[in-house]
DNA sequence: TGAAACTTTTGAACGTGTTCAAGGACGAGT
DNA sequence: ACTCGTCCTTGAACACGTTCAAAAGTTTCA
């Protein structure tokens, strides 16, 4: 059984994960972790270098589910500001679980050097598969989206998307439903304005956007 | 001399930020601090109920400055692109010097227990500091601004100073050069498409929007 | 089988932020 | 001068994340 090894650390991250969701972050002690899986405190660091990657592996998690879910929500929707909705409600069902523990989570992920970091390299495939789910949901949106757009957009609502999750976090309604009401006034008003590219002056404003978003990106 | 005490506050919080300035925010411990200004590490915690509070000194401090600077600053500009550079611009001078804190301050900041969180209560002061800040850049500014955006921008512009911030700290590129590209670029086009909410049917997604903001902002 | 090499596991130890019981300093009232 | 009460100061102690030398277990190969 090549297996022993991997058992060992998947039994220290499940119990992690465990822990975190019901107890939260700060709780979830590592000697607390190593006691629950029944083995020693470094043992679960011979599996992950830090507290840190625990959290990685709940993001990874987390991430794979929501493109999982995602896909399937977008299949029954045809206009932008529907699978607009359904990108982020999917987005906000699969942290749901994790609320309570959200505020730690951006704290972690925030730190350039934390391997959670969602413009980081460690979590490059986490935001490449997250990025991969707005652009299926530009790409196959009917009426389509302008072409100068399409290519930036993508990208930009996913940015928008990490603002809706650090407006999620802070948002203590019950079931967070402020953040639902966030995501549903929101999504039909992006396509809206999108649609206003048409208009001469409008366009203009649009095209210098891009252009500054390019700029800035590519200038590192 | 009542000020004894006072005296050994101002000791501790000078010393603290000296340290978070020239060697980080990890690199200054308590107990680096207690030595350095020659007290003991519990009365250091006798001033200060923890280091985050020592942070949320600083980041008084910081906004402070920023509030005379951008005063100053915007005594010669009249139109609101150039009051939104000169606003934003002083901002981020500031900060200059603790760029290399910067992430771990907004690790601090974030988490909503934070004393240093901008959306806190602790911080209400320092909030509404800059919050006139914003609001002096809109209602001084002529040509005017659309009457039915002037009570909602400066919460707005804020709100985007909160991402100028965050992109300020992530930005590694010398002298922080692309955050400056960024406000350079911004600001015009955040007047250019302001000047289109006289347009009919733009004008009718800006009152969307506003109301979207003022709905998710009152149901608390 | 046996020994060498590699993988996995252990728990004590380090430096950190923070707490707290104990004591010192100092002024007010007698 | 004495004592009470308040403010200030101390440093040992705690739990935490993390490290690491050493031990235990497992595989490899002759």
């Amino acid at each position: 059984m090549a297996a022993k090894s991997e058992q060992t650390r998947q039994l220290v991250a499940d119990v992690a994960l465990k822990m975190f969701r019901e107890i939260g972050f700060e709780k979830t002690t590592m000697r607390a972790i190593a006691q629950e899986a029944g083995v020693s405190v470094g043992n679960a660091y011979y599996y992950f270098a830090s507290k840190d990657e625990l959290v990685q592996e709940l993001y990874i998690q987390v991430q794979d589910e929501h493109a999982v879910v995602a896909a399937q929500a977008l299949e029954s929707v045809q206009d932008l500001a529907g699978r607009l909705k359904a990108v982020l409600h999917t987005g906000v069902d699969v942290m749901a679980p994790y609320h309570q523990f959200g505020s730690d989570f951006i704290a972690t992920a925030i730190r350039p050097s934390s391997p959670v970091n969602p413009f980081g390299e460690a979590s490059t495939a986490a935001r490449e598969a997250s990025l991969a789910i707005f652009r299926s949901a530009v790409d196959g949106s009917s009426p389509a989206v302008a072409k100068k757009l399409r290519g930036d957009l993508p990208e930009l609502l996913w940015l928008a998307y990490m603002g809706v999750a650090l407006f999620w976090v802070y948002d203590k309604s019950e079931g967070q439903r402020r953040t639902r009401k966030l995501i549903d006034g929101a999504a039909p008003l992006v396509a809206r304005g999108l649609s206003l590219a048409k208009i001469p002056g409008v366009g203009k404003v649009f095209d210098d956007v891009l252009g500054l978003v390019r700029t800035v990106k590519e200038d590192s």
